[in-house]
DNA sequence: ATGTCAACTGGACTCGCAGTACAGGAGAAC
DNA sequence: GTTCTCCTGTACTGCGAGTCCAGTTGACAT
C-alpha cells in the first residue's frame, strides 16, 4: 500500500520535471516510458490519455503547494501574534524557500496550463481555476485580520488586494523564465 | 507592394486569433489554411515551417505593443510635464484601452510563449527576452526621470521597480486567463 | 495446486499533423 | 514570350497519441 516503488509516482515524478523544462505538449510519453523504464502500455493503464497525467500532475502540484503555504503561514502565525507582521514573516519565509531551491522556482504548473489551456479538457481547466480561487481566499481571509487589527484609512477591496498577490508572484515566475534570472523574488 | 491583400498579413491574423485562443501547438496549420482559403502548400510557401510563423507572431506582437506604448506614454507626456504625473496618465490611458477590448486583454503572446519555450528555437527565445528586456528599460527611463523630480527617501532600484511593473502586468494576464473575469487590470 | 487479480509487456494498427518534394498554373512585369 | 512571384495539387515520410488485445509474472487466497 505505501513502501513500494509505485510506479505511478515515479511517473508523475519524472513527468513533472520534464513538463516543467520543456512544456507539456513538447513532453512525449515515449520520453517519459523511458526514464521510468516501463512499456508505453504500462503508462497507458495507469493514466487514460495524456489529459489524465496533467490532471494527476496539476492535483498533486496544487496539494503540495497548499502544504508548503499551510505551513509557512502557520509558523509565522506561531512567530508572531499581530497578523500583519506574521503575514510579512510568512511572505519573507517564503523567499527564502524559493531563494534556496537550486535553479529558482521550477515554474508555476498553474500558469503553465493557463497558457495551453485548450489541449485540456474542461477538469483541469475547473482545477486551475479553483486553485487561484483558493489562493484568493487565503490572502483574503488574512487581509480581513489584517483591517480589523489596523482599520485601513480608505476603503480597500480585499480580493483585488488578494489577488495582487497571486499576481505580483505569477508575473514573476513568467518573468524569471524568459530572462533567466534569478533574484527579483524578493519584491 | 503595400496595396494588395497581402496574404502573409492575412495568415498572421488568422493565426494569431486562433493562437490567443487555443495556444500554439493546439493551433494546426490545416486550420489555419482552411480560415485563410489558400493552400496547405501556400502556407509553407510564406513560411518555412511552424517556427518562422511564431516568430513573425511574436515580431508583430511586440512591434504593436511598443507603437502603443510610444503612443501612449507620448501622448501622456504632452498632457504633463510632471513625469511622474505622466507616468500615471498613462498607465490610466492603458488601462482604458485595455478595458475598451472586447473580450479583455486578447492574452500576452510573450508569455504564452514562455510557457511554451522549448517548442522554439534559440531566436524566438531571444526575441522574447529582448522584448520584455525592452519594457524594463521603458519604465526604467522613466522611473528615472521621476526620481529626478522626486528624490525617493530610500534608495530604490529602478531596474526591480521596473521589473515589478511589468511582472504585474504579465501577472494580472494569468489570473485573467485563468478565471476568466474581466475587471482586475485596475490595479 | 489452482485460480485469480493487479501490474504490467509486446506488437500491430489507426489517425492527425508537421514537414518535404516537386510538377505545374495564372497573372503581372519586362 | 519569357521570367518571376505566388500560389495549387498530389504524393510521400515520419512522429506521436491513442486503441486493442493477447499474453506474462508474481503475490495472495482458498
Amino acid at each position: 500500500m505505501s513502501g513500494k516503488t509505485d510506479t505511478k509516482t515515479h511517473i508523475l515524478n519524472v513527468a513533472e520535471k520534464a513538463v516543467l523544462e520543456k512544456g507539456f505538449e513538447a513532453t512525449s510519453i515515449e520520453e517519459i516510458v523511458a526514464a521510468v523504464g516501463i512499456s508505453r502500455s504500462g503508462f497507458f493503464y495507469h493514466f487514460k490519455d495524456k489529459n489524465a497525467l496533467a490532471r494527476a500532475l496539476l492535483e498533486r502540484y496544487i496539494d503540495a503547494e497548499n502544504a508548503l503555504f499551510d505551513d509557512v503561514f502557520g509558523r509565522a502565525r506561531e512567530l508572531n501574534d499581530d497578523p500583519l507582521h506574521a503575514m510579512l514573516i510568512g511572505l519573507k519565509l517564503l523567499a527564502e524557500i524559493l531563494a534556496d531551491l537550486p535553479n529558482g522556482h521550477p515554474g508555476c504548473v498553474i500558469a503553465a496550463a493557463a497558457y495551453q489551456d485548450r489541449l485540456f479538457d474542461r477538469g483541469v481547466r475547473e482545477l486551475n481555476r479553483e486553485a487561484i480561487l483558493g489562493w484568493r481566499a487565503r490572502f483574503r481571509a488574512m487581509f480581513e485580520e489584517i483591517a480589523e487589527r489596523y482599520p485601513p484609512i480608505e476603503p480597500v477591496d480585499l480580493d483585488a488586494l488578494g489577488d495582487m498577490v497571486s499576481g505580483v508572484a505569477e508575473g514573476a515566475i513568467v518573468l524569471q523564465k524568459v530572462l533567466g534570472e534569478r533574484e527579483t523574488l524578493a519584491a
